[in-house]
DNA sequence: CGCAATATTAACCAAATGGTTAAACCAAGG
DNA sequence: CCTTGGTTTAACCATTTGGTTAATATTGCG
């Protein structure tokens, strides 16, 4: 008995790997073969591992999920007044999808094609989502900003950072940027549509 | 000889049953079988009219992209002024939305999985943006909006129309809605989003 | 060491799936 | 009415794919 490390070794070498491909192709047009492949494995032990490829996917995005949403209730819930609350949103939101740029897709991917099996998956710091519309609620009663639905505000907050990442094929296509010009577009839209939210619901 | 009605009847039918199927399952997990019982006609007469399923795909993507597109472009052109082009572009684009719900998602989805070959099928009154670029550079010109750049605009509007729908399982879940409450939501929109962006540019 | 439990693999299997074939059907024209 | 061309079908085929099995390697331990 025991297993030192090299079974969470593997383990974790084999979520990662299918972290990757799933991410990339979703669930259906993802192979057993080509996780096994990418992990540097026999397919037969990603089987023994994870015992299907159902439950070797919400392995995958049980994890993608908590990331994506730790990251838009995590710094949601610390943040003194509501423009700067935004401001460090949508930073973050930004970075995280730099560094994840597949994930917004494949989450709706996945969500829209087995949305009752997965909702369990996303159930996380949704207490915090009360403390953003408390947020908004006070701004406005302090009159800092128009009357505007919280959760109306919270979907465009959403819709303009993950948006350009799940269009992203198409904007390249449709502006004519090449990989370059798309990293350098978001870099700016870090800054600008944090203001761009502001300006919009500024009293 | 000669084809009264029944082909393109056929031709029709398959393509509308493979439009339902592909859009709401995609590319990769749509079966033939299923496109074919949905079509209520023998799986071999599929390829028949389409040799195989690349074509067939091809098929329902060329026409959902032109239906998606010809909106977009089609009312960014007939615009007096950048404001009312604005709210009749979300209006438009909107009523597209609710007509075909899963359009955005299937176009993100399959323009991801496959950039290079689809991007033809997205090559479509593309002339139309250098008409809103201008229209934007007038209303700055004319010192009606802020300076900002005519493309991060265009990728907000459109963010703003389209994520809800993409998102939909998701917001439905954070924000505990059922299918009506999702469609008032989208009615609010409607009208909502327009004045969004447009207090968030005027000067 | 040698034994037991775990980790890993090669070979295999059954079902699903895209695609083909050859025969039947049916409408129009001669 | 029967030939001819497009249309439709049932049966079939080859490959892919998720999943299993049984045997081999490795590791920890008494």
């Amino acid at each position: 008995m025991s297993r030192p490390e090299k079974e969470a070794g593997t383990e974790q070498r084999i979520l990662a790997a299918a972290r990757t491909v799933f991410t990339r192709k979703g669930m259906a047009a993802a192979r057993m073969q080509e996780v096994a492949d990418e992990a540097g494995i026999n397919k037969a032990l990603l089987h023994y591992y994870f015992r299907d490829k159902q439950r070797l996917f919400e392995g995958v995005f049980e994890g993608s999920a908590h990331k994506q949403f730790d990251c838009i209730w995590g710094c949601l819930k610390e943040s003194p007044g509501l423009f700067d609350g935004i401001r460090s949103f949508v930073a973050a939101y930004m970075d995280r999808m730099i560094e994840d740029p597949m994930l917004p897709l494949f989450i709706a991917q996945e969500m829209n094609r087995d949305p009752e099996g997965l909702r369990p998956f996303i159930d996380r710091g949704m207490k915090s989502r009360q403390r953003f519309v408390k947020l908004v609620e006070d701004a406005h009663a302090r009159g800092e900003i128009i009357d505007i639905d919280p959760r109306e505000l919270l979907v465009n907050m959403m819709a303009l950072c993950a948006h350009p990442f799940i269009a992203r094929p198409m904007l390249m296509h449709i502006h004519g940027m090449n990989d370059e010009a798309f990293r350098r577009m978001i870099i700016k839209r870090r800054e600008s549509v944090a203001e761009f939210i502001i300006r919009s619901i500024r009293a």
